[in-house]
DNA sequence: AGGGGCTAACGGCCTAACCATTCTAGCGCG
DNA sequence: CGCGCTAGAATGGTTAGGCCGTTAGCCCCT
């Protein structure tokens, strides 16, 4: 518990004035180009600024905010790697506000992965939850369309598979076009976020066992069937089966 | 189908030389500070840079990459927006690898809500599905320091409730820190990705109904206990109960 | 032994200028 | 009248050099 800051436990050496320790505030002026950062994302979180309006050029924005254009460049930089802002040159260029990607959400994520802040294991079992969970919303909303583009996949897979041209990104593409079955775009927010570090995982398995062979395939088009049926029950107890054999090989268990 | 970059529909005007387009790499040089960020950044992502490695100072790295100090300053901005480095000023200052941390990510998926890329109503979904999942893993693995800390926070809670100073964080930090039971830090982070969205649509939502009564509070109560006891199919139960009145709030039906 | 001041290293910010890209207005020509 | 081309203006990208505040470490003096 920290200590009140005018408490002094040394009676032997008093304040040197009577005025409180207190009225000092802590005065840091911190970095300029964060308050402009700060204040064009208020701008941009209130709505006052939405998706599609134009900022003024940089050298109105130095006029504006009394800086250097290098100060409102360095803000302009982090804004553009917040996704917030894009910045197009030429006349009538300038910075205009646009909205973020779940892309550089999933970059984000794919960063935590590999500076090591949780492991591939972590991934399989969080991607487990996820999956597991949008079965049933998938069962209860897949329409033509979606069913139309797993099968699609599956096609490819098989193609390449026949080929030798097989990769693991076709297995996190069925996967994610799943989490999209569910209509709900931050359930494929989150999918995707993990499909980068699931497939990254996935080829590092694929040296110590086949990364998906026909039985792979079959299940994917079993969990097809089983969504256009509409029975959740199933296709849970067929995707179980598929992630734990994925799971036992990203263990480092090549059971297959 | 993107065209290949060879073919030319209009035969009325045959390339100049014999010479095919393809032998011309495309050369916009792009941006100068964007290629040191993406150098610096395979460089941690090659895990030949570490959380804690001390990058050279500003000065020297514009020696090393041979242009100026701005550039390089903005592409440290762009690093340091991402979370993957840490900029300390004063001798043995400058930039230092850094482990990106969970909360930046959040950040990331609070701009998309506020963007309205997707609704509070689907990171609602969202949250279900994983809190869902986490219930079992939870069960299996919490120890006696996890259920503490969760007990920790309902008594904050119920203290808050009689004083009138309840906010939506407590909530918030419950559910985090029941995710944080599992012991999976992938998990872990999802939950937290999706917390700070969540504290701000039950925010909006508290307008229109009381945030949280004593039959919520109870409800975390009942669930540590069945936590404590194992009993994965009542604790589910009751977490059910719990978001299906929460995320009636949410779609504003205040029917608490 | 301890406190205060000095100094070198480093980031934060500024100024002034030039370059590269892109759009547009205006002009000339058919 | 209309079409195409060109020059210029607007805008971001980059550079060089410099000044200032902050910090850690050192040394000297008490």
């Amino acid at each position: 518990m920290p200590k009140p800051f005018v408490a002094d436990e040394h009676p032997a050496r008093p304040a040197r004035s009577a005025a409180p320790a207190d009225i000092f505030s802590r005065v840091s002026a911190g970095r300029i180009s964060e308050v402009i950062v700060e204040q064009i994302r208020d701008l941009i979180r209130q709505g006052r600024l939405v998706p599609g309006s134009r900022l003024p050029a940089e050298r109105e924005l130095c006029d504006r905010f009394g800086v250097s254009r290098v100060t409102v460049r360095e803000a302009l930089r982090v804004l553009e790697a917040s996704g917030l802002v894009d910045i197009r040159i030429g006349v009538r260029g300038g910075p205009v506000v646009t909205a973020p990607s779940t892309d550089r959400v999933g970059e984000g994520i794919t960063d935590l992965v590999t500076m090591s802040v949780f492991s591939a294991v972590d991934v399989t079992e969080a991607r487990r939850v996820l999956e597991l969970g949008v079965i049933p919303l998938a069962c209860e909303r897949a329409d033509a369309a979606d069913l139309a583009a797993l099968t699609e996949v599956c096609d490819r897979t098989q193609e390449a598979l026949e080929q030798g041209t097989y990769r693991a990104d076709l297995s996190s593409e069925f996967h994610c076009l799943l989490a999209d079955a569910t209509h709900n775009k931050a359930i494929s927010m989150l999918a995707r976020s993990l499909r980068e570090p699931m497939a990254m995982s996935l080829d590092e398995a694929r040296t110590a066992a086949p990364i998906m062979g026909a039985k792979g395939l079959q299940e994917h088009r079993d969990l097809i069937e089983a969504i256009r049926a509409g029975e959740a029950d199933a296709a849970r107890s067929i995707m179980v089966d598929h992630l734990d054999r994925t799971a036992s090989r990203i263990a480092g268990d090549p059971t297959e």
